[in-house]
RNA sequence: GAUCUCGUAGCUCAGCCGGUAGAGCAUUUGACUUUUAAUCAAAGGGUCUCGGGUUCGAAUCCCGACGAGAUCACCA
């Protein structure tokens, strides 16, 4: 097919709506359709009884008005059966001629509804229910009307009586790049979206109770700080200035504890110039949460609870499937500090080690290293090699080395450790979290040794952003703060494998398209 | 960015030891007033992702481009 030609069933398509406009009825009619009923109400509900003479008593919802894709048609002479879906789900019509036909005049019937009429066109219908002699509930439609002409073809995937899905749109790049086609017509991926509204909507909720405040602050930053991560540089014409798409909003939610707010949160859309998997998309979201007069122990129990509820709003249990496993979100989570982890996976003791030591371990490990890395990242790279996959239940491990977390307090009684932890559940990190460094000649320190690593080569390390340090110096009070994977965290309460099933429209290379 | 796999009708796929395309669903025509992956009968629909090469001949073999998926690297 060339690139600007129609298809066969396209051109019947646009035939069609010339014919309909013909017959004098609107295609695209602008009134609004007054929709009474979503299917499921009645399917769920509807209810009628044998009397004594057999005929049928039908209880409840005589006059419905409902509206919806036309899904499946079914021609039977002078009756029609139909499937339409709308937002809820599918219900089946049954037409007759008879009854939408006036006097002898059954243009209306045998043009429009049988001829003209495609799987994809939107329609309204009154009628009631009732139940087939094969026991489904079904509208027989005394009134009709087209609410919108489909002109494309949509995919028809069919399911028999076992649940067997035949056809289904399989192919992923279709799938991505047409997700309202996926939506519309493979069973279950609705689903998912919606688990994640209601993840955030128990997220937002837990929040508000315990008196958080959401807030917005900058995506298009001048420094891109808060976290280690090649930016999006992009340029504003009127100040003639770059800008970074921001990588995190962390030191904006400080500045707003800085300023008076006890407990700030942001659903944050980040943007990372990385690569893309099936675990990175390069916009993501995450969720940071910052409470003044709180540790990080604090956070932790805060954290379990949060979670626990959301599994319960979004999954209605604490148990979930996720790949193989069974993953409990019931409060409370293990418990384990860093270096026991890393003790117990791979048997070296690295508390206290030095550089040296620890590039020998690493060598004895078989773990790949290089020039750039100090202290924190060889630590990082041992337990990301060996210990995180382990962690298949939601576990929460604490006390970070201190060169790896420049924006984390001091640890209370370990030296050389900050006061940090990462929950790590089915073997990946979703939270990272912290008692937060609030002394600002600390803070200065250890972005100095963040620009000395930059210097050594370190990609990822952090700019030194002199605002923020301002902030600190007017004081700032002892706060934690965490971030929470928002999609990574869909992805486990709706088990999928990949982000772009969470993401409506994953990022996908432009493709020219007909 | 690297490696591997894939790209055939609107959808799902077959054909791939080279001889210029096939199925099911969808579409069109006809039959049928409770069907339901409706059924029955007939028909139409493809620059086989794009561009080169080898060959008498390429969907099929080779090279390149584009797009996708998986694995790896980087990261959340």
């Amino acid at each position: 097919m060339g690139h600007n030609e129609l298809t066969e069933q396209e051109i019947l398509r646009r035939e069609s709506l010339d014919k309909i406009r013909e017959l004098g009825i609107d295609p695209y009619p602008a009134a609004l359709y007054p929709v009474t009923h979503l299917s499921s109400e009645i399917k769920e509900n509807y209810k009628e009884e044998i009397l004594e003479d057999g005929t049928k008593n039908r209880l409840n919802f005589q006059d419905v008005c409902l509206a919806g894709r036309l899904m499946n048609m079914r021609e039977a002479g002078k009756a029609m059966f139909m499937n339409i879906q709308d937002a809820d789900g599918r219900i089946q019509l049954y037409l007759r001629r008879e009854e939408l036909s006036e006097n002898d005049d059954y243009t209306f019937f045998d043009q429009l509804i049988k001829k003209l009429l495609d799987i994809g066109d939107y329609i309204g219908v009154k009628g009631f229910a009732f139940k087939t002699k094969t026991g489904e509930t079904t509208i027989h439609v005394t009134s009709f009307t087209l609410l919108s002409k489909s002109l494309k073809p949509l995919p028809v995937v069919k399911t028999d009586a076992e649940g067997n899905v035949f056809d289904a749109v399989s192919d992923p790049e279709f799938r991505y790049r047409q997700r309202y086609v996926d939506l519309t017509v493979n069973q279950g991926v609705k689903e998912v979206f919606l688990k994640r509204t209601k993840m955030v909507n128990a997220i937002r909720e837990y929040l508000n109770e315990h008196g958080g405040i959401e807030v917005d602050t900058p995506v298009l930053q001048n420094i891109p700080g808060g976290a280690a991560a090649r930016p999006f540089i992009t340029h504003h014409n009127a100040l003639d200035v770059p800008f970074y798409l921001r990588i995190a909003n962390e030191l904006y939610l400080k500045r707003l504890i800085v300023g008076g707010f006890d407990f700030v949160y942001e659903f944050s859309r980040n943007f990372r110039n990385e690569g893309m998997d099936r675990t990175h998309n390069p916009e993501f979201t995450v969720l940071e949460f910052y409470v003044a007069y709180k540790d990080y122990f604090w956070m932790m129990d805060f954290t379990e609870k949060l979670l626990e509820k959301v599994a319960l709003a979004s999954n209605g249990t604490t148990d979930l499937p996720v790949g193989n496993n069974i993953i409990s979100f019931k409060a409370p989570y293990k418990r384990i500090a860093l270096y026991d982890a890393i003790k117990e996976y791979t048997g070296f003791d690295v508390n206290g080690m030095d550089e040296t030591a620890l590039r020998d371990v690493c060598k004895k490990l078989n773990i790949p290293t290089d020039e750039s890395m100090g202290v924190g990242k060889l630590i990082d790279e041992i337990f990301s090699e060996k210990c995180e996959k382990n962690f298949i239940q939601p576990t929460f491990i604490i006390d970070y080395p201190e060169e790896m977390s420049p924006l984390t307090k001091k640890h209370r009684s370990k030296p050389g450790l900050v006061e940090r932890f990462e929950l790590m559940v089915n073997g990946k990190e979703v939270a990272n979290a912290y008692s937060e460094l609030n002394d600002p000649i600390d803070q200065r320190m250890r972005f100095e040794e963040q620009a000395q690593l930059m210097e050594r080569g370190d990609d990822e390390a952090m700019f030194i952003d002199h605002d923020f340090l301002r902030a600190l110096e007017y004081g700032m009070p002892p706060t934690s703060g965490i971030g929470i994977g928002i999609d990574r965290l869909a992805m486990l309460l709706t088990n999928q494998q990949s982000i772009q099933e969470v993401l409506f429209f994953p990022q996908m290379k432009p493709k020219q398209e007909n």
